[in-house]
DNA sequence: GAGCGTATTATGTGCGTACTTATTTTGTCA
DNA sequence: TGACAAAATAAGTACGCACATAATACGCTC
């Protein structure tokens, strides 16, 4: 006797990629159709319908409504990337925590801040500055600019004793966020900030956070020398 | 008359996630069971299930069987990023795309190369040299390293032209990929191919990809100064 | 009250049906 | 031939049921 299992989606999900892994369908190729495959493999449309929407956004395939799918003509690599608060990831590799505000003053946000958020009006922020550490040594330096409209409520923290970072990922979920990752030169002030000589090349996480179409944060961070930001990703 | 629509599973998400977002609950809290926020917002379990499944995977929430659903007590800002084939990412600036081999040997794989992979034994590999251009000025300088054992066709494939990048993302699907984001300081020979000064901060994706167990690939790739890598992500 | 096996519980999955929606194809008429 | 309407098609969604799975909670024994 054969094992009458059932197929989960997971199981389609690989039986599908494997046919592509394989040259079966190469790029930009037609897949049957869902109910085809579901004939084929034995199982529910939804079960496979479920290993489709997977691989679709996984960036493998792509689906169109009566069109069907196809294998993406210009494939991507596709990776998911997780930015922990600062601080978690500071004790997450075992090293102890620091912080430091260096500055934090409203201001009318500048053009490139505006820019930044898609704005046209100018708006009142509150701009913080504050050094991240890593067991005693500068780790991140972060250049933050707050929405007071969005986020009025950060005038009340105490921004000394906790970093903006951690209370508005923890007070001001967010609907849309940018990431921009850069390399920079070490000015006289970062050099100076993060120990480092000048001209040492740095690398730039900035990030953008809307709640709605409601500008809420955009920060600069500069990372101290040799960081890296890793993803690891699995079909 | 209330109009007796049936809610969709956005809907289901846009409900769940606007209670956490009003602060209904907070980090670490726990939600309701699906099953009573299906009858809450009368539709079907397994369409609150597909709503869950969704904010969990966008890394809003943490669902644990018999545990329950809460919200991530440590949010995490996640994203995905794109890279496509680098010929398609000029193209699509609407500037003209350049290729040119700079070297190609077959070689072992040095050690850095094999921690890459996680290999501990040795490997005969291709090491392949190359610079992508932009409108005739250098973009992304890639040194790339291809496993001969996973991939021995590169042999027949004549780099001069047609880049390595594009060859190996049309024939060689993978199924896990790790991404490395840092920066780099020009040294004399990067300076020299991409056109700028010695010194200079440049960005620096290095990408290493495997079939199941099977090292394929892994590049780095050295942009040229002021290259950013953007993402959009909304929830 | 410590240790351990069992019952309980909330999420996860699979199935089949019915219906919706976007898109393409076909067909008709000017 | 070309414009536009109608039919066909394939993916997307919703539902309800049954059962699987992984944690947790409970309760028993010693």
């Amino acid at each position: 006797m054969s094992a009458p299992e059932r197929l989960s989606w997971r199981d389609v999900r690989t039986e599908i990629h494997e046919s592509i892994l394989k040259g079966r369908y190469g790029p930009g190729d037609r897949l049957p159709r869902d109910a085809d495959i579901a004939q084929e493999l034995n199982c529910a449309r939804s079960t496979v319908q479920r290993a489709m929407q997977d691989l679709s956004d996984s960036g493998l395939i792509e689906r169109r409504r009566k069109g069907g799918t196809r294998v993406r003509a210009h494939p991507v690599t596709r990776a998911t990337v997780d930015i922990p608060i600062t601080r978690r990831e500071v004790e997450d590799k075992g090293a102890s925590y620091g912080y430091r505000l260096i500055r934090a003053a409203e201001k009318p946000a500048p053009r490139g801040i505006l820019a930044a958020f898609e704005l046209s009006k100018p708006c009142n922020m509150l701009r913080v500055e504050a050094l991240h550490l890593s067991d005693g040594r500068p780790y991140i330096l972060e250049d933050r600019w707050i929405c007071l409209e969005t986020a009025p409520e950060i005038r009340k923290v105490d921004l000394s004793q906790q970093s903006a970072n951690e209370w508005l990922v923890l007070n001001k979920p967010y609907t849309r966020v940018d990431l921009r990752f850069s390399a920079v030169s070490a000015d006289a002030a970062m050099a100076e900030r993060l120990d480092t000589s000048l001209g040492t090349a740095l690398f730039v996480i900035e990030r953008t956070t809307w709640i709605d179409a409601a500008p809420i944060t955009t920060v600069r961070s500069i990372t101290a020398p040799g960081y890296q930001l890793v993803t690891r990703n699995e079909v």
